[in-house]
DNA sequence: TTGATTTGTTTCAAGTATGAAATTTTCATA
DNA sequence: TATGAAAATTTCATACTTGAAACAAATCAA
C-alpha cells in the first residue's frame, strides 16, 4: 500500500482495496467453516450463529432480541428457529406478561451440541488465523473496532 | 489484546475475537451498502459485484470464471446473470469453439450504469472506513492477505 | 473410432435473506 | 375507557445461495 511514487491523499482507493480484500477473506473463511460443519455436523452457519447467541442466554431470548444481535430480519429469524426447533435443538416458550413475545432457548440437546462444536470450531478459526501473531491480531481487532464504533454511533 | 495479566500463549481466543468482529464489521459495511444501492439504483449487492468482474473484462467472461472470481457457485451465477440480462445490462454470447460455454458481457447500458453506480460506491467505502488512516489500512491488508495466501495454497 | 472421463452450464430442492404487509398484543393518553 | 400508536412476531413475495443431479459437448485413451 502507499508505494513509493503514490500519491498519499488518494486513500480512497486503499480502502477501497481492503474493503474487497475483507470481503474476499471473509468469504473464504465462511466457506470454509460452512463446509467443515456441514461434513462433521450437517449444519448450517446461520444455525451455528442462533446457537451461538443462545448457548450465552440461560434465560433465553425473545425473536427480536436475536434479530438485533445477528443483525439479520425478523422474517429471518423465523425460519431458523422453526428449523431448530424441528430438530429438538432450541424451543419457544411464552414469554410471561406479554403474550405477544417469544422466549427462545437451547434444549438440552442444543447445548450439548452446541458445545462440542464450539470447541472444534475454535480450533478451525485458529487454525485459519494461525498466519497472524498476536501482534497483528491487536491491530486489526483495534482497526476494526473503529469501525464498528462509527457504524454504531450513527443510529 | 494480551492485556498485562494474560497468558501469551492463549492466542485461540485472540483470533477468535478477531473472527467475530471482522464477521460483524463485514456485515454492517454490507448492510449499509446493500441499503443505500437499493434506495439509489434499486440493485442488489450480486448484481454489483457480478457487474464488477465484468466490467473489467472487455470481451466477457464464461460463467464458470464468473463464479470462480466471485467465490459462489455455479447455479447462483446462472440466476443472477438471468436477472441482469432480463433487465438488459448484460448479455450472453456464444463461445465460438466450444458449443458448451457462454461469454458474458455488460450491455452499453450496463456499463453506463456500473461506471456511475461505482465512483458512488467508492466514495461510500471511503467513508465507512474512514475511521482508518493509511497505516491501519497498510496493517490490516498485509494481514488478510496472509490469510488468503494459506487459504490459496491449500487448493 | 469408441468409450470413458472431464468440462461448462443449467436445473432442482432446500435453506437463507430481505423488506413490506398483516396480526396480535401492549401501552399511553385523552 | 376508548383509541391510536408502538412493539413483537409471523407471513409473504422475491431474490440469493448451496450442493447435487442432469445434460450436452469436448477431450482423452485404448
Amino acid at each position: 500500500m502507499s508505494e513509493p511514487g503514490k500519491i498519499p491523499s488518494d486513500l480512497s482507493k486503499d480502502r477501497l482495496r481492503v474493503w474487497l480484500r475483507m470481503l474476499k477473506v471473509t468469504r473464504m473463511i465462511e466457506a470454509e467453516l460452512r463446509e467443515r460443519m456441514r461434513q462433521s455436523w450437517d449444519i448450517t452457519l446461520p444455525r451455528f450463529d442462533v446457537m451461538a447467541a443462545l448457548r450465552r442466554a440461560d434465560a433465553g431470548m425473545k425473536m427480536s432480541d436475536l434479530s438485533g444481535v445477528l443483525r439479520v430480519s425478523n422474517g429471518n429469524v423465523t425460519g431458523i428457529v422453526d428449523r431448530l426447533e424441528a430438530d429438538g435443538l432450541a424451543e419457544r416458550r411464552s414469554v410471561e406478561g406479554d403474550r405477544r413475545a417469544m422466549r427462545v432457548l437451547l434444549t438440552a440437546q442444543g447445548r450439548e451440541m452446541f458445545d462440542e462444536m464450539a470447541a472444534v470450531h475454535e480450533l478451525w478459526v485458529d487454525e485459519l488465523f494461525s498466519p497472524i501473531g498476536a501482534q497483528g491480531l491487536s491491530t486489526v481487532h483495534t482497526r476494526l473496532g473503529r469501525i464498528t464504533e462509527k457504524l454504531e454511533a450513527e443510529d
